[in-house]
DNA sequence: ACACAGTGTGGGAGCGCTCCCACACTAGTC
DNA sequence: GACTAGTGTGGGAGCGCTCCCACACTGTGT
């Protein structure tokens, strides 16, 4: 057992209030930024913290004023999806930025299993963390409710539905989508078919109004033949796009709700002898790797993916130091960034 | 100002103790599996606690105790190389899984700039994790030798040098290389070039010796015009590839140590109209998403990242764990794990 | 002269745990 | 029967903070 960090260790507030001599109260009244201070008694704290390097115990902290000043990152491993893409480390990125200028530590927590996540719920509410951030929520998730009960602040990315209750932060999903097809209408295309995500998935649906509103606007009718439901994976799209194929055979372009159908997609056209993008142009959606990579280079809707993170972070602080009172925020919470379409050569 | 979480909050030690009829040492000792309680009371602790659902207090016990169940990574934040690919997810995922049994947080930790890692070392002496994993650290890097300095177990990813001394989880490039180079040589390949990663970086080196050696393995001799080093970008992965292609046109086959180069060198070999696996076959190194959606898809070694998250996250608890006592491993800190071939139509 | 609010400051109490010493009790030894 | 060693247990002390009450000390109004 060598030196345990106690004798000579780091110091204590209390040495440092000595050395400035001063009352303990009175530096923990500096570190803490609080007012009531004379500028000559803060100067000496100041002072006496930098001669010492003392960096505050954050147990002990956490343990008087009963917050953590940490924040849990809250991620549903199974989710291939999830973690297939930037996705995760751009969120993670961005909630990052947000509590650089901040003191508060990030927790990250993979649940797995539906029990994991009970496990969780429990492992929360041992008030580890003051905030939740809860990433790619599905409709039928407990965790949320779970966490209101708790009183923990809770903050999701992606609204569940139209009728979101929770503080959430989503992009614009349906008027990127609607970009996208007036992107391939401004092509002079004529007949787009669309590759959707579940239906249940709300984000999935509102590319798919996207993609109705688009046509609409341009006075187009749509055609539920050219409309096929797919799961957000490769060979789903490759299955829809077959079907389309034959169901109308002289389309000459594809929106797909993401790029990994896109993928799919590509092969099946490839498969069937046409040519990207002058017979088929096609777009996807993520604007991921698999994107910049694909021959040809797929157009893509873009979502701020890391400033989705970095504004789910800063809601999140928000409501953690303004607990209790009134919310404050006016009108709905959620959030909604816009998209951005980046062109290349698939369109 | 609703409840606190005081008054009818969490239980504490003391009511478990009350509620059990027990003092509130043997509480403690039950909850942390301590020996030295007879069966009668371990059980009567056990029914209390969970009757009242009691959850011990991180912060409490973290005062206390002077540990933290927590761990932290730290990840290099600009480096794209780690960001864009699987790789920080995967290693995540194996972390969190090594994790997983334990009551150990997971502390994220984006450090920037060289400043901000100055910064960080500070915080973690302060903000107290009990150790750090290091992931892709530069051979000039200050942290790791900051951290042994404050006494603080580190577990790096990724040798730095043929030498290293931190306790490190690495992936064996060198038999790696030679694999992918045997396959293109029992594929039949005569003429295989090679595109290096930056040789002060270990990994890269050891990637290319891997390729001197099934050469020399093969009885081929290995010739200097066939190594072009770049920068493990696609855009240096592509200069590499025209380089290559001037000096020496009769090549069959280029092996590069990175996906996103290959990536590079295949698009230079479409430019310079050789077809891919027909004129020239190509295996990459990273088994990335760009691997699987290249065309055609790339075949590439695949390193047993999630392994490594794993394995790090096992040696850093072992280390924590038996602190102050003889570190115990044998011989040197370094684990290699094998890498393993992907085949896919590239080659 | 008095009371009074306002401003800075010191320090007690206590957050919920772990550590460890003291003690009761048992069982074996001379 | 007193002495020791071992086993289980209770609870004091303290980890390093924050919170908040008490106390100067000042200035203003009566």
């Amino acid at each position: 057992m060598n030196g345990n960090g106690r004798s000579g260790g780091r110091p204590t507030l209390e040495e440092v209030a000595v050395r400035a001599g001063v009352g303990r109260g009175t530096v923990s009244r500096v570190i803490n930024g609080s007012s009531k201070v004379s500028e000559q008694t803060r100067a000496a704290v100041e002072a006496a913290v930098t001669e010492l390097g003392y960096v505050p115990n954050r147990a002990a902290r956490a343990l008087a004023a009963n917050r953590n000043d940490a924040i849990a990152l809250v991620i549903p491993e199974p989710e291939a999806r999830f973690f297939a893409e930037p996705y995760f480390s751009e969120v993670v990125r961005g909630v990052g930025a947000a509590l650089a200028e901040t003191d508060i530590q990030l927790v990250l927590t993979l649940a797995g299993s539906d029990r994991e996540r009970r496990r969780l719920a429990q492992y929360l509410s041992g008030h580890r963390v003051d905030g939740v951030l809860l990433v790619s929520v599905h409709a039928g998730d407990p965790l949320p409710e779970l966490l209101a009960e708790l009183g923990i602040p809770t903050v999701i990315s992606g609204r569940r539905s139209a009728a979101e209750t929770l503080p959430c932060v989503d992009s614009d999903n349906l008027a990127g989508a609607a970009e996208a097809v007036r992107h391939l209408l401004d092509r002079g295309r004529r007949t787009i078919a669309t590759i959707t995500g579940p239906l249940d998935v709300y984000g999935a649906h509102c590319r798919l109004d996207g993609y109705r509103q688009a046509l609409a606007a341009a006075g187009r009718p749509v055609d539920e033949r050219l409309v096929a439901v797919a799961d957000f994976t490769e060979e789903g799209g490759r299955r829809a796009m077959r079907e389309l194929l034959e169901r109308s055979p002289s389309l000459d372009a594809v929106f797909a709700s993401s790029d990994v159908m896109a993928a799919g997609a590509r092969r099946e056209l490839r498969a069937a002898g046409r040519r990207i993008p002058q017979d088929v142009a096609l777009v996807g959606f993520d604007d991921s790797v698999v994107a910049r990579h694909m021959d040809p280079p797929l157009t893509s809707v873009r979502q701020p993916i890391e400033e989705m993170g970095r504004t789910m972070a800063r809601m999140l602080l928000e409501r953690v130091a303004g607990r209790g009172g009134s919310s404050g925020s006016t009108g709905g919470p959620a959030v909604v960034l816009p998209n951005r379409l980046v062109v290349r050569e698939s369109s």
